[in-house]
DNA sequence: TTGAAAGCGCTAACAC
DNA sequence: GTGTTAGCGCTTTCAA
């Protein structure tokens, strides 16, 4: 069961050609005649041929794979399928080319050891590096690498040379209009992190939408995320701001806690306070009531990295990409 | 900041001694003298050389990489998380080894055909295989291969030499066994599809606690799994048995729609019906009322797949694993 | 358009 | 304990 697979030279010998002629016919290059092509590749399906990948990758010093590098563990973004969609994008654009995907977390220093071991060993011709915190040095060993790197999602502190990301701005802006088109007119949000660059993203967006409109842009109250982070917020913003109609929150995660605070003050959603929340968690649909949220484009992110990558290693110059969120209108506003 | 990174040989120069010995240091062979050792090792870390994968591939007939191939890209599979925490359990694995991982989604011909590349070029050194159907064809043509594989679960048709599973059975035996414990009598069941190794084995849990404890096995209904298959299951089970007073659904997914109709049917949960799910995805917890469910070892399996086919690459002989499930408490039984 | 041959950087067998 | 060397299977010049 285990017998040697078929090697390039008996590809030759059984074609009648040299070897330097079959590899013109596999990598297809030209000046091979149609004859010589014919038999090769005849002599290719008789023998069950397939091409060793490490004689292939030490002779052309190319690896025929790419890693993505994840560096965040926090559930959070595991929460979302984030992970999954991601990957599924990527495959779909790999399954086009002959890269193969390497998947590498890094959010350990075990981990970033051996990111950089793959780094310098060459062990990839490419890079595509996810969820980075700021001030990651994930990023700063990719570049120092000299391999091709893109990014999903920016930092605030550096932008990446290369990057895909969702449009933050954009998406807070649609969600805080579909509240003001629906006549909500003291409108408050809870941030996430503003030391993130969706977090500082998302508050732009809603200030934007806000100061357009002619409406107050200080019903703010700041949040990290995550949802007891956004109780909290909740609270505070009743407190303050006694007379809001409605809140836009940063996260899906951050706006199920505020659901949970409203229905503790007896407050009607979306009645008397209409939420919209952002990412579409799976959990969104789940909600009492079903949450009204922005959409980030998961899986399109994965395909746009890796298109871009893939343009970089055709010595090809890309752009970086924003892609459109979308609205996804449910009962809570 | 392109430059060539160093060779072995240039390694071997600056220690003064044979790229033999600097080998043997590298793969930590025994016989080679404290003082050799320690030059070679001067000299590597003086000239910051890092082997080339795609050499020592070459030479060594190892690749240095494992494959996952996941083969479903049902919705379901990723609907509570399997694929991040699996690949969670992989990862923490593969980082006390210098095996990388590469990522396979086999769903399509073109995956599967990708995946026979991989193995027909010796692209990895073992196989860990996910979420096949019945009768799938990356089993055989691992099978073929000759290179060592492990499975994450079974199915009906053959089982897999090594196998990592959750067990099923035993965890459907204690959600009735909760049921029983809390006095229901006239417990009922939805299964999920019985050609699959996982759906027969609940059902057969099922039937076992009930009949160990001498109650009827047979308010019965069938499912698909899905959300809307265990609504119309428990529409089933309520007009043939109105004396149900609990139930134990072989999924979540179905759990949720059951809950739905029981909504409808004016039933209160727990206390006219008392229901149990399986798997504790993430949404279990924020259904009305929150799910007693079973959930799955999913990050250990990922670990035990892996720990498995490192054995397996080792020359050692592994034993095939079911690992327990652990039933969680919420409101609705 | 084709063949011949020199590596790619490492491992492993063998000799010392 | 150490050095030497012949490959691993492919790509890629360079000639022809």
């Amino acid at each position: 069961m285990n017998t040697r697979p078929p090697t390039l030279e008996e590809v030759a010998q059984r074609a009648g050609v040299s070897t330097g002629t079959v590899s013109r016919v596999i990598n297809n290059a030209r000046h091979v005649s149609e004859k010589s092509k014919r038999a090769v590749q005849n002599a290719i399906t008789d023998l069950g041929y397939v091409p060793n990948t490490a004689a292939r990758s030490l002779a052309s010093q190319r690896r025929g794979a790419v890693v993505l590098v994840i560096s965040s563990d926090d559930p959070a973004l595991f929460a979302n399928l984030f992970f999954a969609e991601v990957i599924t994008g990527v495959n779909a654009v790999l399954e086009e080319t002959d890269l193969h995907l390497m998947l590498l977390l890094a959010a350990s220093q075990r981990g970033r050891d051996r990111f950089g071991q793959v780094l310098q060993s060459r062990g990839a011709d490419g890079v595509m590096l996810l969820a980075l915190k700021e001030n990651d040095p994930l990023s700063k060993m990719a570049e120092d690498s000299g391999l091709p790197a893109v990014h999903g999602g920016r930092s605030l502190d550096r932008a990446p040379q290369w990057y895909v990301d969702a449009d933050n701005r954009g998406g807070a802006r649609t969600a805080v209009e579909h509240l003001i088109s629906t006549g909500r007119k003291n409108i408050a949000t809870i941030t996430g992190e503003l030391d993130t660059h969706a977090g500082m993203s998302r508050y732009m967006g809603f200030r934007e939408a806000v100061v357009l409109a002619g409406l107050s842009d200080k019903r703010v109250a700041h949040g990290d995320f995550s949802e007891s982070s956004g109780a909290a917020a909740m609270k505070l913003l009743l407190d303050d701001h006694p007379d809001l109609d409605s809140v836009f929150v940063a996260s899906d995660a951050m706006a199920t806690g505020a659901l949970a605070v409203l229905r503790e003050r007896g407050k009607r959603v979306p009645v008397d306070v209409a939420v919209v929340g952002f990412n579409d968690i799976v959990t969104a649909q789940h909600t009492q009531p079903a949450l009204t949220t922005v959409r980030q484009p998961i899986e399109a992110l994965g395909r746009e990295m890796t298109r871009m990558l893939i343009r970089l290693l055709n010595g090809e110059q890309p752009t970086s990409l924003i892609l459109p969120t979308e609205l996804i209108i449910r009962d809570s506003a």
